[in-house]
DNA sequence: TTGAAAGCGCTAACAA
DNA sequence: TTGTTAGCGCTTTCAA
């Protein structure tokens, strides 16, 4: 209710004694204006301290320079890792493409205000599906990030994590590893089951079978990461090596060993996945697969933006490589 | 450029055999609708699948139901426990009250946007006092979080931390020792500072000094912390007992006294700031100052928007307690 | 290079 | 209880 009248064009070109079309010339960069001119109406702009109206602008473009943001919204996405780097990224491309930007946090039912938005980039898929059915279906354009969505025409930007979880196993076996665990993400997450996947399938490759016992399932919180721990460190003939699906959770991993006088890597090696830089300030500084997740947010948001705009056409889609990074919490098993 | 013609209010009006005036009635719920021609209007919207365009209802209102969110852009802000807290209850806020929540990371310089929306939350004053003071002369409310602000009039919520750096130094006191240190918060900022500033307080009462070395200035990094920490541990005479202001540096603290097997409580009392629940899942859960972000957050869009909406005066301003939280990191000294 | 005028999709007096 | 109509603040033809 912004009661006081706010200085609108008409009061810029009346001081500038111009018309209004002029004004809204000036501020779109319409060249056609005479320097003349230019200079009156940006003296006014200046000493009314003008600057015009988001709405009014969208209404009469009929566009939207804003894009949605909708996060799942399940307990804890605000602590990982994962969540926090999406939203830099995406604020960092709304910052610099000067889109606002309208973050919403659902659980995935509540409707969502796709008249305020050009375009709505969603993280994840995880209980949203019909969201993103009823944005398409009103011609609101969408991009999903990190998912890759084989059962819908739609715009994604997402990571292999089954060519992450296969290169986890892989470096640890040309490591020399037999004994190799993992600790699963969340498995209703696409990227926990994906991880799990590629990790099973070159370990199958190599020794047949992944046993039930070296497969703990975990849901990316450091809490399951430490129970999974404990299951494995209890086995008669625990592993030489342990995957953990995400960086934190492979912290409290080596939080765990450390408590018990297991040394990593002669003892135990550990594999994160993010490559969080957390990671780089224990004891051992942690080798893990790198996933661009900040990366991968602002090109959602350009890409869009250019789809928005049509000059991109859809389905845009493209899948990321994670790459290992070696430090220093993996080496030879001395056991077997 | 959402090119397809939206279904807008005429058509639904044309369907339902009524005026486009008594279709915005039902939308805004006014109740002079006969249950016939309400009933018609809804089959219509139903079957057209008919939304309101939120700007144009924006622009003809002349009110604005979307909220700013500024956060400070400085390089890790998110991954602060705080930060992210601050979010998710600004987010669930306007979740509840069906405000758009638009979002801006901003290094203080760059101008808001401030047209597209009603009100603004700044989360901090680091380097915005400008855009604050531009959004205030806009005749747009502000609203600021954690942050007590003393020379402007202004809205604001924040947390007492003068109190809180003099509840950690008490507690220390109480248990019984003698040579507390403290790590301090970033000082740019006015949480970072009051913390010291309670806790230099409450130590003087009692020893009238708090030396140099007892004091080491942090930035609330965990970089920071361990910095810190390995000076206070090379003192010929260190510290019993040490005041961390951020759980987060408290985290760190206690994983360098951990690495040097040094035993927490017993021959290192450590107490942090925040109640992160980061803290309770290491090998000792850690003591600490409670904050409540969350709710600090939420309130603070709550109370913006009855402002916005004139159901509140302006300045609307309160100061919130932090409390002690006993937890395991702290007892008496064994050694003096 | 400029301006008049017709909308953009909706709300809110006002009159009926 | 309903409908007519004048805006909200701007962009964009179109004609000059």
């Amino acid at each position: 209710m912004n009661k006081k009248r706010r200085v609108g064009i008409e009061d810029v070109a009346k001081r500038a004694g111009v018309s209004i079309t002029t004004v809204s010339r000036v501020i779109n960069h319409v060249p056609t204006v005479s320097p003349r001119n230019q200079a009156k109406v940006e003296e006014a702009i200046a000493a009314l301290n003008y600057e015009p109206d988001a709405n009014a602008q969208r209404l009469a473009r009929g566009l939207n320079n804003a894009i949605g943001f909708v996060m799942p919204g399940y307990p804890g996405i605000f602590y990982s890792f994962y969540a926090v780097e999406l939203i830099r990224g995406v604020g960092h491309a709304c910052e610099t493409l000067r889109l606002d930007l309208v973050f919403h946090i659902t659980n995935g039912f509540n409707d969502l205000n796709t008249s305020s938005v050009g375009g709505i980039v969603f993280a994840d898929i995880i209980e949203n599906r019909r969201q993103i059915e009823a944005a398409s279906a009103a011609g609101i354009p969408c991009m999903v990030i990190n998912n890759i969505v084989s059962d819908m025409m739609i715009n994604y930007i997402g990571i292999d994590n089954v060519a992450g979880g296969r290169t986890a196993a892989d470096y640890l076996i040309q490591l020399g590893h037999k004994r190799i665990a993992i600790i699963t993400g969340n498995l209703q997450t696409q990227s926990g089951q994906h991880r799990l996947e590629g990790f099973r399938g070159r370990i199958l490759d190599s020794f047949g079978e992944l046993s039930d016992e070296m497969c703990q399932e975990g849901d990316y919180s450091r809490r399951s990461a430490r129970i999974a721990t404990e299951k494995l460190l209890e086995l008669p003939n625990p592993p030489t090596a342990i995957f953990a699906s995400s960086d934190d959770m492979a912290l409290e991993v080596l939080a765990v060993l450390n408590e018990r006088g297991i040394k990593v890597p002669d003892d135990m090696s550990v594999i994160g996945f993010d490559d969080n830089p957390d990671s780089l300030y224990g004891q051992v500084s942690l080798t893990t697969i790198h996933q661009p997740l900040f990366q991968m947010a602002e090109e959602a948001v350009r890409m869009l933006n250019a789809i928005v705009l049509q000059k991109e056409k859809q389905p845009f889609q493209k899948v990321l490589i994670p790459e290992l990074v070696v430090r220093d919490s993996c080496a030879a098993p001395k056991r077997i």
